[in-house]
DNA sequence: TTGGCATATCGGGAAATTCCGATATATCTT
DNA sequence: AAGATATATCGGAATTTCCCGATATGCCAA
């Protein structure tokens, strides 16, 4: 767990808006409903969502889950990204504790 | 609260060195002692230890406290900081319950 | 008031980050 | 096999961060 990693995939506007959506996918991207939510959500609706080039979403969604704050699953085409909740947990608690 | 602001902050192992160390202050500073600890450690026993330049050390603590972790105290010809401690329980409750 | 001490601010080179367009890779469809 | 679709990676210009030395500011002591 690297604190400062983790820190910084944080310290980006768009990236702490990608993890605010994954909380509710349902509510965030209906689009992803014929899909199903198990999985996670794919690029392509947080591309959209976020309104920047594929690649910078692409790129966001890598360095995010290198921190280790997302997960991903790759089905055909597709790779659908969902929140690691234990990660957030992890890192509330460090912050009461170590930080 | 200025979220990225916060994170930024944080995204550095130096800063986190001197968050961590202001927990214990009369561990980590014991040459503070003289002058007591009620309202912090001045900047010249944390860039002691810290080990890097008068400058960094001082920027360093600007940025921390611009982002809401600590605060200061400026007595005769020293800045004394210390954390803000309601600052990191809130930043553990939003982590919780916002991010 | 002069000199010394503590801290803050300035200016800058080097490194990292941001976000892009172009291209590569992998899978699906026909 | 060829084309379409979804995602990842590459290369790079612009911006930001890192950490420094030099300098400025503010306070104290002689």
């Amino acid at each position: 767990m690297d604190e400062v990693e983790i820190f910084k995939a944080l310290s980006n506007k768009g990236r702490l808006q990608i993890l605010n959506w994954l909380k509710n996918p349902e509510v965030h991207f209906p689009g992803q409903a014929e899909k199903g939510f198990d999985y996670g959500v794919c690029v392509g609706q947080i591309q959209t969502k976020l309104g920047l080039t594929q690649s910078t979403v692409s790129e966001y969604l890598t360095i995010l889950q290198r921190a280790g704050l997302i997960t991903s699953t790759r089905t055909a085409q597709w790779t659908y990204y969902k929140r690691n909740e234990e990660a957030f947990a992890a890192l509330s608690e460090l912050i009461q504790k170590d930080i």
